[in-house]
DNA sequence: AATTTCACCAACCGCTATTAG
DNA sequence: TCTAATAGCGGTTGGTGAAAT
């Protein structure tokens, strides 16, 4: 567990009629005697909780920490190609429910996936010069990120299939797996409906739309050729179509096959735009704001 | 080397929904 | 049924380390 060593002295103090309650960073006492508690009595009610574990928290402040970081199915570390394009995905259908689409990332907490959100997406359209709840944004992620991610992804795994042909195995079963039912939103038939659509929060079992999967976008995926000149036909947004000339952004101009941009480390949306594409949507946001 | 800026993320706040009495 | 306590959610803030100047 990483457990950052935080100095246990000078305590933020809030003076209350019924106890001094302390604020701010946890040290690895706190942390501790929540842990400990927690493992032997179980969960309760946090405030009740909180006085018996000899914590001088709220049972408000505990809870989170427990949900946040201490419990241990947290997953701690970078987010991954497959986990961004869900969160894309998935924020496309619900915005910022965060604990909705931190159920469908195992151990990945709502506030990670929002912070997630805030440092890594929302920077983007700042840059962009645009509202990262505005269509063009919208529309950015899902007609040139996206696809761009599943591009990484299944380069990904065909490296992986070259390294070892087992390992490959296991980790092509889980992308699917994660994602089948996600990369249905490809298929035009969901990209119409599923921007107000609530109708999934009842879970959806995890392989159950592979058809969706295979009939969409995705199924025609070749990664040595240009993705959107091969579906050209297939990429009309819901108000048009973004490969033809007209209002709309035409990615179809974007040459996709050079080298990625980024720090190398696979993690930030960053990674999946290179600077043809980043001047070419500054340019097409400038000119549309 | 010192200072400033940036990026990240843990934790708090305020509000709403749910539950218990 | 009503009310208070509690749980949960989403927005925001502040601290910290890294990078840039």
């Amino acid at each position: 567990m990483d457990v950052k060593a935080r100095s246990s002295s000078g305590p933020n103090m809030v003076s209350t009629e019924e106890e001094d309650l302390k604020r701010g960073p946890w040290t690895i006492e706190e942390d501790f005697k929540l842990i400990n508690y927690i493992s032997i009595h179980g969960k309760g009610r946090w405030n009740s909780l909180a006085h018996s574990a000899g914590l001088k928290r709220t049972g408000k402040s505990c809870r989170l920490r427990w949900l946040n970081y201490l419990r241990p199915d947290v997953r701690r570390g970078n987010i991954t190609l497959e986990e961004q394009l869900l969160i894309l995905q998935l924020h496309s259908r619900w915005g910022n429910r965060w604990s909705k689409i931190a159920q469908y990332l195992p151990g990945r907490t709502d506030n990670e996936i929002k912070n997630y959100w805030r440092t890594r997406v929302q920077k983007h359209a700042k840059q962009l010069k645009c509202d990262v709840n505005s269509k063009e944004f919208k529309d950015t992620m899902r007609y040139l990120w996206m696809p761009r991610l599943v591009e990484r992804i299944q380069a990904a795994t065909t490296t992986a299939d070259t390294a070892s042909a087992s390992a490959a195995t296991t980790s092509n079963a889980s992308i699917e797996q994660m994602l089948l039912p996600n990369l249905s939103y490809y298929t035009l038939d969901n990209v119409s409906t599923a921007a107000s659509s609530d109708s999934i929060g009842t879970q959806v079992s995890p392989i159950s739309d592979s058809t969706d999967y295979y009939n969409g976008v995705l199924a025609n995926y070749n990664p040595n050729q240009d993705y959107f000149q091969a579906n050209h036909e297939s990429l009309i947004s819901p108000i048009g179509n973004y490969c033809n000339n007209g209002d709309g952004m035409d990615f179809g101009l974007i040459e996709l096959n050079h080298h990625w941009v980024g720090d190398g480390d696979g993690d930030g949306l960053h990674n999946l735009l290179n600077a043809e594409d980043f001047f070419f949507l500054q340019h097409q946001f400038n000119f549309n704001m």
